[in-house]
DNA sequence: ATATAGAATCTTTTT
DNA sequence: GATTCTATAT
């Protein structure tokens, strides 16, 4: 058989690294290096050469996209669909495991997934039936800690008393977090992986059986993996079957969140007999920024190591621009990427990157002002819309009548004359009880535990549940879905409630999510084995919370941070807010280790541009409502000169030893001939009063206040000003 | 059940 | 500074 496209058009060590005997393997790929393409080459090498069946590979990604990028691809090259393998994220394919075998991992046959938001109100009502003040304890907190406990694997009944009270009450609030979420039948996102860890590990025949079932691992982004996830791709493998780790240290920016850089730094370790390629030359940007980006990087002390190359041009060197506040700096980018248009370049091929969200606002109102199109990744996602969780919580209910944290949030919503009151009754009767709130209703509208006019309202959600579980069970999905909603009266509530405007942008969502129900194409016996369709949507629903805002078509320039950024590459990339204090970040200022991430960070955002990379900063910042001077970012200066064009060099002369965000400005000069409070007279603005002056010779400038143009800065040496 | 005022919070995010 | 939550009054 002729199998030479699977290693054609592949570089030396892609080849090597796609047609590595089987042994475990790390494939330390670089920025742009082609990282996906060795995955599905080694897949398809893996079928076609080593014969051997889709159905023995498991290959495990991070992100749903990535992992239906990479399906695609393989049946692409292949030619033939793959349907027997395993491709999937990390929850995904855990949440599979589960439900295939639901009674072994004692799970009620629907149990539901909670997200971070439904986790929160839950942890906030274990936290409550412990009578624990939320001040002296955030359940924010709490939830931090409850992850941070499952992603290290650790249940609470292992954990020692400490002697420590706060450590102590956060054994307790787990310990009633996991009752609820046992009664409720709910599980969240880190109980999907550690609940199929024990399944896998506990049960002998089903160890056995998966352990010979997958004879290769393939792992992308393992520089992300967490405790957990480590040790559950090991499991799987049973130390027998071959683990495929393709990831890069210098990209590991989730340190913040539980992932393991040690995964990949230890993996020779971990597998002696291990190989490792090096995937070094990229084919994505200019050697002008790949060695910006290897320059930056040297300054971190552990790693692998790795220097990225390129056949490619030089490039034109890096710009940097001296922003003399945010608003400058927002228009300056908005000034690139109108002139970018004029010369025929898409906005989409351009990326403005920010450490913090905040950092969107300026951007988003100068780019509305001059009329730019644009887009800011990272918003509201479909799935997690509140109208679209309401909807969704009817629905889990007829799945799960026990499914508190959906009981609670639909008892009154619409409002129906159940009160706090009302509901906190039944709260601690369910909590008294060991009962699901369902339950404990029932029980309390027999024994005629309320007053006659809660006793009717709550009488008449039971039946609108029942109702809407015994009318839809037979219909298709979307209907059962467009029944159900319709039977809630979400909309005219939302429309009574928010009036025209806002309602009926949540009316809409409430059609998109009757289309998504009709787009979703069930297959049984997959992810959704022993599932009516319903469960198998609502599954869905929640791991996968679909994309932001969905405006494709228009041509939009790109905002979203850094960390958004990771995998994605633009023509021309803004690094922005280059400032110590918010890029480096504050808060890693003093902790250890933590400088190396954001240093990461930075090596991330460089390595997305493909031929023009711009960094900017601003001497003099709004932020949450108090000036900030910060010096110029560290990351600047780790980049060689010669790689840099000053675009417009600082005003400010800045203490060298500063290091942190400070309240008060930098000493500089000031020699403007202006004072602040003085009337100046502009020729094409009119008359204003000088609100702040600095710099000197010629770089010195002025902020005027004009009467009828608003305040600008002005350089002195073109200004022409005049005295009033 | 809603309206309003005061308080708290503000790094990064996928599942 | 802006938004979002929470407590209190009506």
């Amino acid at each position: 058989m002729d199998v030479s496209y699977i290693l054609d058009e592949l570089n030396k060590p892609q080849r090597d690294a796609v047609s590595m005997p089987s042994h475990p393997a790390l494939v330390l790929a670089g920025a742009g290096s082609g990282k996906t393409r060795v995955l599905v080459h080694r897949i398809a090498w893996l079928i076609e050469v080593e014969q051997l069946a889709p159905f023995s590979i498991l290959a495990v990604t991070f992100t749903n996209k990535a992992a239906s990028e990479m399906r695609g691809r393989i049946e692409n090259l292949l030619g033939t669909p793959v349907g027997g393998m395993w491709v999937g994220t990390f929850h995904g394919l855990a949440h599979r495991l589960l439900r295939r075998h639901w009674q072994e991992a004692k799970l009620p046959q629907h149990f539901q997934i909670l997200d971070s938001d439904d986790q929160l109100r839950l942890v906030k009502r274990a936290q409550r039936s412990l009578n624990l003040d939320d001040k002296l304890w955030p359940p924010k907190q709490a939830q931090w800690f409850i992850n941070a406990r499952k992603d290290e694997g650790v249940r609470p009944q292992y954990m020692q008393d400490s002697g420590d009270i706060n450590y102590n009450q956060m054994i307790r609030i787990y310990t009633a977090y996991e009752q609820l979420c046992k009664q409720s039948g709910v599980v969240d996102f880190a109980e999907l992986l550690l609940r199929s860890l024990e399944l896998i590990r506990d049960n002998p025949e089903l160890q056995q059986h998966y352990q010979q079932r997958f004879r290769h691992i393939l792992v992308d982004e393992f520089q992300d993996t967490n405790e957990l996830q480590y040790a559950w791709l090991q499991l799987l493998s049973g130390g027998k079957s071959p683990v495929f780790a393709v990831g890069d240290d210098d990209q590991s920016i989730y340190g913040w969140r539980g992932a393991k850089i040690e995964n990949i730094q230890n993996f020779t370790q971990d597998y002696p007999q291990a190989q490792t390629i090096r995937l070094e030359q990229n084919y994505r940007s200019t050697n002008t920024i790949l060695k910006a980006a290897n320059a930056l990087i040297t300054h971190n002390e552990h790693r692998l190591g790795k220097n990225l190359w390129t056949e490619g041009a030089e490039g034109e060197p890096i710009k940097l621009f001296a922003a003399y506040n945010e608003v400058d700096e927002a228009q300056y980018i908005a000034g690139q990427i109108q002139a970018w248009v004029e010369q025929g370049g898409k906005r989409e091929e351009t990326a403005i990157l920010y450490r913090s969200n905040a950092q969107s606002r300026v951007f988003e109102s100068t780019f509305i002002e001059q009329g730019i199109p644009y887009r800011v990744y990272g918003g509201q996602r479909f799935f997690e819309r509140a109208e679209i969780k309401d909807a969704l919580a009817y629905l889990r209910l007829t799945a799960n009548r026990d499914d508190d944290p959906s009981f609670e949030r639909v008892i009154n919503q619409p409002t129906r004359g159940i009160g706090d009151k009302t509901v906190s009754i039944i709260r601690e009767y369910a909590s008294l009880q060991g009962l699901s709130l369902w339950l404990a209703a029932q029980q309390l509208l027999q024994q005629k535990g309320f007053t006659p006019r809660a006793a009717a309202a709550v009488q008449g959600f039971v039946q609108l549940i029942e109702q809407m579980a015994k009318q839809s069970a037979r219909q298709p999905l979307h209907e059962q879905v467009e029944y159900v909603i319709d039977l809630s009266h979400l909309k005219e509530h939302f429309l009574k409630k928010e009036g025209e405007e806002k309602g009926r942008d949540r009316i809409e969502n409430l059609k998109e999510l009757i289309s998504a129900a009709q787009a979703f194409e069930y297959k049984p016996d997959e992810d959704h084995a022993n599932l009516d369709s319903l469960s198998a949507f609502l599954s869905h629903a929640a791991l996968e919370a679909g994309e932001g805002q969905g405006d494709a078509g228009e041509d939009c320039a790109q905002m979203m941070t850094m960390h958004s950024a990771k995998g994605l590459e633009f023509q021309q990339v803004f690094i922005t807010g280059m400032e110590i204090g918010l890029f480096p970040h504050q808060n890693a200022l003093s902790e250890a280790g933590r400088m190396e991430e954001e240093r990461r960070l930075c090596y991330v955002a460089i390595t997305r541009a493909r031929q023009l990379l711009t960094l900017s900063y601003a001497e003099q910042r709004q932020l949450y409502g108090n000036t900030l001077y910060g010096a110029p970012s560290q990351f600047i200066h780790e980049i060689p000169d010669d790689l840099i064009e000053e675009i417009r060099p600082p005003v400010a002369t800045w203490d060298t030893h500063s290091s942190a965000l400070s309240t008060s400005p930098p000493t500089r000069h000031n020699d403007s001939g202006y004072r602040v409070g003085q009337r100046v007279y502009h020729a094409t603005f009119g008359d204003g009063i000088i609100l702040d002056t600095e710099g000197s010779g010629s770089s010195a400038r002025v902020q005027v206040n004009f009467d009828d143009e608003g305040s600008k800065w002005l350089v002195l040496a073109y200004a022409n000003l005049s005295a009033l």
